[in-house]
DNA sequence: GAAATATAATAAGGAGGCTAACTAAATTTG
DNA sequence: CAAATTTAGTTAGCCTCCTTATTATATTTC
């Protein structure tokens, strides 16, 4: 994904933004600075297994794909760059957590193949993960959690159609 | 911010999820993949500027404040490095839309003076962002907009207290 | 008031994204 | 069936962020 910068400040910014009456702003903000503190807290939780967040996804894509995928689906899936699939593949094949094979039937592809030592890795970070993430949504009720992806699918909806 | 990847997948990464009645996670990947579609959008809108979301950001703080302020008051602000705002300084500065002095009492410290050319600028970006932000949260109503902050405040909360 | 410590900004180097250009192989087209 | 186009993967070069080390100046401590 780009490497934008995240849009956040410090958790006061509404001193700036109350004047002006700009709601929109104050959740475009605070979405920003959530996710991004987010998926810091899940950085932080997937460094023991030496992943970073794009490698932990698309082992995991891999650990739940009954057979090997070109890199090209795992960039659809993720929605990012072939290229970066390029060095996501690179760094969990020097992990020993998967392996490429040229494709037998189109010899441009590469299919990529989970070791079991990735399986046995996703496995385990995808717990840990998952518990972490149980935790931190533990102060929203699952009905606030239910609406919280409402709002966000509609949010998505809404970004999507922006051109 | 940390260059982390988004942690996203296509919109019916559902499927995978579905069967594990992972809510939490389900939340998790909305909400990183809502922030990085939103902060590509914002980007989009500030590229005629020639501005990245970090510099805007920089920019629209100095813009608010009576006075010149130093780097250091700006990463604070943004919750980034002292290195990371000393990069942002020389892109505006490239622009000439700020100047760097020396402060006169701190000889350690400079001070950072928006242009007039950087004021005008960050009228006009704040105007194109903030009417973009108007519409894509129109799909929520007032009272979904305020829940929306107010469940992202309690996850800010959590996350802040996970160490 | 000199030495040790702390603070401000920057520089150097690394990580993870991106686009665009390149190579190889498959497919389409005339 | 040869030429042109498309598709898959990689490479190279750029951007924005980070952490760590460096330099200069202030402050604290003995």
């Amino acid at each position: 994904m780009p490497n934008h910068p995240a849009i956040q400040v410090r958790s006061d910014f509404e001193d700036i933004y109350a004047a002006s009456s700009a709601h929109a702003t104050e959740c475009a903000m605070n979405l920003a600075h959530t996710a991004d503190l987010m998926v810091k807290r899940i950085a932080d939780r997937l460094q023991p297994f030496e992943l970073s967040p794009g490698s932990a996804l698309a082992l995991g894509i891999l650990a739940d794909s009954e057979t090997p995928l070109p890199p090209n689906v795992i960039a659809d899936r993720l929605i990012i760059s072939r290229a970066t699939v390029t060095g996501l593949i690179d760094s969990l094949e020097r992990r020993n957590y998967v392996q490429r094979h040229p494709s037998l039937t189109d010899r441009r592809m590469v299919l990529v193949e989970i070791t079991d030592l990735g399986r046995q890795v996703a496995a385990d970070f995808r717990q840990v993960v998952h518990q972490n993430e149980k935790r931190w949504f533990e102060v929203l009720s699952e009905p606030e959690q239910a609406q919280l992806i409402e709002l966000l699918h509609r949010l998505q909806d809404s970004l999507q159609e922006s051109e």
